[in-house]
DNA sequence: TTAGGGTTAG
């Protein structure tokens, strides 16, 4: 039936948007032009929801040229719909066109202008904005926590959280999964902990997304113990808080018990996503359990080929690399239904690392130097075959390479939380007050093991 | 009828 009006004809297309039936809002939009019915302010602020979901720059053109026909762009509900579809789109240009067609802008549209620079690493223009907007509310602080911790700035984020908490403004549902994520990235488990203790005397119950960012940020920072019994406390379980049970297991080496995990998810009817997969794999790999790995991958091959994405293939041949399966390697990455990038051939020479398979590792090195000549770490891993294997000369050899080709390695670094302070370390750094202490207790750990390990050994 | 903010892996 025809919509003679266009109330119900934007009740008819909102209604499909909130159902996340994006292609159908956006069928009936054109069905609702094609009647002669002109849309006003609310039916784009709808279907431009659509086409952004969608990621539909194209139809998004459309519609701006549709609104600028009906002389609407001025409208800030078009305005900010607009904004915010451009900026998701990563058009920063189009997006503050849109900003500066607006009458007369408001929190929304600086709201969306703020989250969409943040997703175009524009920090420092995010923060500009957000200092001097006339008005700002629960959901622009939200977008600020938000853009900071999904661009890796962790420190800025927990920040922004606490003058959040200090100006009075109280955090909702929506806060608490960024700023865990934070801390989790921060490896800060004491401020976490302090944030799950705001998050309850805030919101009293714990939503599920509240939980899984809860259970994932307990086992990223090391503590199994609270991250099961945070998972075990959630009321409401979806795969996500199960793919943070397994993953916390995964990556703290406990590869049996994210089997087991994932068997009892099984268990109660929910199937896993490429996630799930990734987790099990990643747990596989660092607990030895090269069988299970593979079957895992086997299986998800038959089942749901849809979830396998490059990933998974790069996790199996680490996993068949680092278990001395080096034909196996081969034989799967020849196979490959599409071209192997440069990580691939990286997860390969790991393997040839451990295993001080040299002859592998040259031929390896050289695929990846003809990838990426700029690639420093094929040439340390090379060398560090060289050094196991005890050919000094070879390895003298690939520095001085590195040297001359002027490569520079990127530093790793690990760090430790020590009542509520984060301690930083770089490879052979001794800028740490504590430095001598700290080596000397490292080596008398390490001498322990060495011990241990001798006499299991001899047993 | 209406525009802006959230979780898991790497």
């Amino acid at each position: 039936m025809p919509h003679r009006d266009v109330v119900s004809a934007t009740a008819a297309i909102g209604a499909l948007t909130r159902r996340g039936r994006h292609r159908d809002a956006l069928a009936m939009f054109s069905r609702v032009l094609a009647d002669g019915v002109a849309p006003n302010e609310f039916t784009f602020g709808t279907v431009l929801r659509s086409a952004t979901v969608l990621r539909a720059p194209r139809v998004g053109a459309q519609l701006h040229a549709c609104a600028a026909k009906l002389g609407l762009c001025s409208n800030v509900f078009v305005g900010s719909a607009l904004l915010d579809h451009y900026a998701k789109m990563g058009a920063m240009r189009e997006a503050q066109g849109a900003l500066e067609d607006t009458r007369e802008p408001n929190v929304v549209s600086n709201t969306a202008l703020i989250a969409g620079l943040l997703k175009n690493g524009m920090f420092d223009e995010a923060d500009r904005l957000f200092r001097r907007m006339p008005e700002r509310n629960l959901i622009s602080w939200n977008a600020m926590i938000g853009g900071c911790s999904q661009a890796g700035l962790s420190e800025d984020a927990v920040n922004l959280f606490l003058e959040m908490c200090r100006e009075g403004v109280t955090p909702n549902e929506s806060t608490f999964p960024c700023v865990l994520t934070s801390v989790a990235n921060a490896g800060a488990l004491g401020v976490g902990r302090s944030v799950h203790a705001s998050a309850i005397k805030f919101l009293g119950k714990l939503d599920v997304y509240v939980g899984n960012s809860l259970v994932s940020f307990y086992a990223r920072c090391g503590s199994l113990e609270e991250s099961v019994l945070a998972f075990k406390r959630m009321k409401q379980k979806n795969v996500v808080s199960w793919n943070a049970l397994i993953c916390g297991y995964a990556q703290n080496g406990k590869g049996e018990e994210a089997l087991n995990a994932y068997k009892t998810m099984r268990a109660t009817g929910l199937k896993p996503n490429n996630v799930t997969l990734l987790g099990l794999l990643f747990g596989c790999n660092h607990a030895g359990l090269v069988d299970e790995g593979y079957a895992l991958f086997k299986a998800a091959e038959r089942e749901q080929p849809g979830i396998l994405k490059p990933e998974h293939y790069a996790c199996v041949v680490d996993l068949l690399s680092r278990a001395k399966r080096f034909d196996d390697a081969k034989k799967f990455l020849e196979d490959l239904p599409f071209e192997p990038g440069i990580g691939f051939w990286k997860a390969l020479i790991g393997g040839c690392q451990i295993h001080w398979n040299r002859e592998l590792a040259e031929s390896v090195a050289e695929r990846i130097h003809a990838l990426d000549p700029k690639d420093t770490s094929s040439y340390i891993l090379l060398s560090n075959v060289y050094s196991a294997a005890g050919s000094w000369q070879s390895v003298s050899r690939i520095r001085r390479e590195i040297k001359e080709k002027g490569l520079k390695r990127i530093t790793g670094c690990s760090w430790i939380e020590v009542q509520d302070k984060v301690h930083v370390f770089f490879n052979g750094d001794c800028r740490h007050p504590q430095s001598e202490e700290i080596c000397a207790m490292l080596g008398a750990c390490l001498y322990t093991r060495e011990d241990d390990q001798h006499e299991q050994s001899t047993e």
